[in-house]
DNA sequence: CAACGGACCTGCCTGC
DNA sequence: TGCAGGCAGGTCCGTT
């Protein structure tokens, strides 16, 4: 489900609701996520105040005390503050009980999500430790990227769907900014010129930009905070639009796989 | 190193 | 109606 958009819309939503509340109570319904879940989570977020709420790439890092829950929630998964009263459905793996009596629900129906509890820097976590930069860092720069794929043979939106590159772009993200920018997405990310990387660096922040006002993209599952979808898919250009028209010069947008995942791109604006 | 395929899971949709 | 097959917004790991 959620690519860095969804992942804000859900920093945002929640955080204003619980930043600054105690965890009083924590329920783990479901251990079997990506990686168990440790038993030790519940003592470890007992009685701990709230402090903030960060995201890290597509990690949201919930700041307590004496430290951080890191949590992701890989292809299918929400956070939700939801009332007491709401009952747990199937999926619902863990609850946070906060004092004011409002719950923090994680939902994953396919498991590949995560909620990781660490006392040190998470940032140090082996997890994030080789994250590259964030798209608005002054980092990620047309020159980062060229020198970065220098030589490299895979297919440009493999490069940039690649965390080690640059965070937060998944699969739809990668084939809307590629449109944009006009870059074809088979091209291989050592053939790419500056000028064509610059555009690149422009189009992803705006198009991510653009998603996060929107409240990110809901395709199936995706719901924020308050169980209600993002708006951007009627901003998609290309994503999931095969066969449809280009909304630039009118041709029909091809569908393709690249790395095992469906991509989409005007042949005529994204010829090279 | 870089590239690639497979693995992890459940649900939903299509077509026979 | 039932069932098999394919597909889904992510990422890690092993092999070449």
């Amino acid at each position: 489900m959620p690519e860095l958009p969804e992942v804000e819309t859900t920093r945002r939503g929640v955080e204003p609701l619980l930043v600054g509340r105690t965890a009083t109570e924590v329920h783990v319904f479901e251990r079997r996520l990506r990686q168990p879940v440790s038993r030790g989570l519940a003592k470890a977020l007992q009685g701990q105040r709230l402090m903030q709420i960060s995201r890290r790439a597509k990690y949201l890092l919930f700041g307590f005390e004496t430290g951080t829950l890191i949590s992701h929630l890989g292809m299918s998964g929400t956070l939700r503050v939801v009332d007491q009263k709401l009952q747990r459905q199937t999926h619902d793996h863990v609850d946070i009980t906060f004092d004011d009596s409002r719950i923090l629900r994680f939902r994953d129906p396919r498991r590949f999500g995560l909620m990781l509890w660490t006392a040190n820097d998470p940032y140090q976590h082996r997890l994030l430790a080789p994250l590259g930069p964030e798209p608005w860092d002054p980092a990620f720069s047309a020159r980062y990227l060229k020198q970065r794929a220098a030589q490299r043979t895979t297919a440009i939106k493999n490069f940039i769907m690649d965390a080690h590159t640059v965070v937060g772009v998944g699969n739809i993200y990668a084939s809307e900014s590629l449109h944009r920018a006009g870059i074809n997405p088979r091209r291989k990310a050592g053939s790419v010129s500056l000028a064509r990387y610059s555009q690149l660096v422009v189009h992803i922040q705006a198009v991510l930009e653009a998603a996060i006002k929107a409240g990110g993209t809901t395709l199936r599952d995706f719901v924020n905070n308050e169980g209600k979808p993002g708006y951007f898919r009627a901003n998609l250009r290309v994503y999931d639009r095969a066969g449809e028209p280009c909304l630039s010069c009118g041709t029909a947008i091809r569908s393709i796989v690249i790395g095992q995942r469906s991509t989409y791109y005007c042949p005529r604006c994204q010829r090279s």
